[in-house]
DNA sequence: GAATTATATTCCTATATAGGAATATGTCAA
DNA sequence: TTGACATATTCCTATATAGGAATATAATTC
């Protein structure tokens, strides 16, 4: 069996680099496809195809005006994400909070 | 090209929905392979092979102890997900104060 | 309707999987 | 040293990519 598709949930469409730089560029407006080719520096079909994929899995909304196509984050999309990390925040707390404890005690060795 | 590998990063690496099952059991405390394979009802060597990747990637740390394995999560590694998440939060907040603005305008329409 | 602009799709290929089955390695105990 | 237990590795296969090149579709303007 191969890899989960990359279309089957947001973790797998998020896990490829460009496909993040084209969410992060896209969030606070939308914009045409161009901006984002000439502002990512990116292959015209390159960015449709990221785009579908964006678009499939619900982290993109479009919206066609004239021969231009819009698209814009739907930030909504990417919460699911934040909230399962989020599961792992009190752990790196108190790692940290363990770490800084030796080290403070170290310091002071008496 | 294919994908970028399994290993090449955490988010590479977290897209794989039982290696989320393996991280979020091995939060709170270290456990044997053993633990992993029973309690999440998974084949052993599909559970190494998963170890393997998250180990790559720092995403758990390992100890041995006699002819166990004892596997534990890393958590300040998932935290570089959770910080690039978090960039869209004020954004869903945004769409979620404007999707109730409108429920609000449309409930009392004068 | 022909040319132009904006975007999407198709075809191609090399490659990295995940899972299953079988087997290997490593550690302890008698 | 033999056997039992715990974990890891290897071999196999079907499949879904990402990128490049070429082309298709769609809308606009002249």
């Amino acid at each position: 069996m191969p890899r989960a598709s990359t279309t089957s949930d947001a973790f797998n469409a998020v896990a490829e680099p460009r496909r993040r730089d084209i969410l992060s560029f896209l969030v606070s407006e939308e914009r045409p496809v161009n901006d984002i080719v000439a502002t990512l520096n990116l292959p015209q079909p390159s960015v449709s195809k990221h785009l579908r994929v964006l678009l499939e899995v619900g982290l993109v909304d479009v919206r066609r005006d004239g021969r231009q196509m819009f698209y814009r984050t739907n930030a909504e999309a990417i919460r699911p994400l934040h909230e399962w990390t989020g599961t792992f925040e009190r752990y790196w707390r108190n790692q940290l909070a363990r770490v800084k404890e030796r080290a403070e005690a170290s310091e002071k060795p008496k």
